[in-house]
DNA sequence: ATCCTGCTTTACGTTTACGTCAACGTCAAG
DNA sequence: CTTGACGTTGACGTAAACGTAAAGCAGGAT
């Protein structure tokens, strides 16, 4: 039987292209929290998984606080019919606000290809 | 014959939502530079744009040093061949940025999407 | 036994992106 | 002519997201 893995702060730090400063921040903003072995920190599949969510919710600009509210959120209790409406409105919210990234997003390549169809036109007329 | 119209600082920090220190910080920093008469700013259609243009990058999480160069890249002058073919690489590179965002994006929605999913099969068990 | 390597906490430093006075100019209205 | 409303330039404050020593513990190698 082989037990589950687990990882070091510099081997996590390491696969995820960050210092371990980095990974304490989030640790100290309690975003994730590892396991203590003694005084080592020993991280698990569970706190890779939230780093990943943390770290592509940054590419995407979110503050570390609101990071921290999304993923609680996918780990939060859905047991009573409140608290999964609760969820379910937030997740109406962060799709909002998503749905404006998108199209932020799909705004700025489309007006990207339009100046390099330009440029490229100009470098004809160079031609 | 109708002059070119133009704006107050409280005007366009009004009409964008953010604050005339907001609007200041960004010339500080050269994203824009409205007109002088005297000593009041003037803004023109270019430096809406332009702040438009801004706060797009803003909602995209880059950071101001960062927008500045992109955009002054669109008003960068573009006559000599060497200058376009630099242009063109810095499209390129600003694309795969963008790119990378965009699958984020599209990965953070369909999560979320799935998310939802389980949570109204909870809440018909519920029922 | 001690030396090295990796991990730990504590704590102050830094950069970005503004907020927030303070103190003054200016121009039309009362 | 003075009172607002709006504008201006500093200059300091602050919150977020780490960077960067400093100093110490802990277990294996020599």
């Amino acid at each position: 039987m082989t037990s589950a893995p687990t990882w070091t702060i510099a081997q996590v730090a390491e696969e995820f292209g960050v210092t371990h400063r980095t990974v304490r921040h989030y640790e100290d903003l309690g975003l994730i929290s590892p396991e203590r072995r003694g005084t080592q920190r020993i991280y698990h599949r569970r706190d890779r998984t939230r780093l990943g969510l943390i770290l592509r919710g940054k590419r995407l600009g979110f503050p570390l606080e609101e990071i921290r509210t999304i993923i609680d959120l996918f780990d939060a209790p859905r047991g009573r019919r409140t608290q999964l409406e609760y969820v379910l409105g937030q997740i109406d919210e962060r799709r909002a606000d998503l749905d404006q990234r998108l199209r932020d997003i799909q705004d700025a390549i489309a007006e990207l290809g339009e100046f390099e169809r330009r440029c490229r036109e100009d470098l004809d007329k160079l031609a």
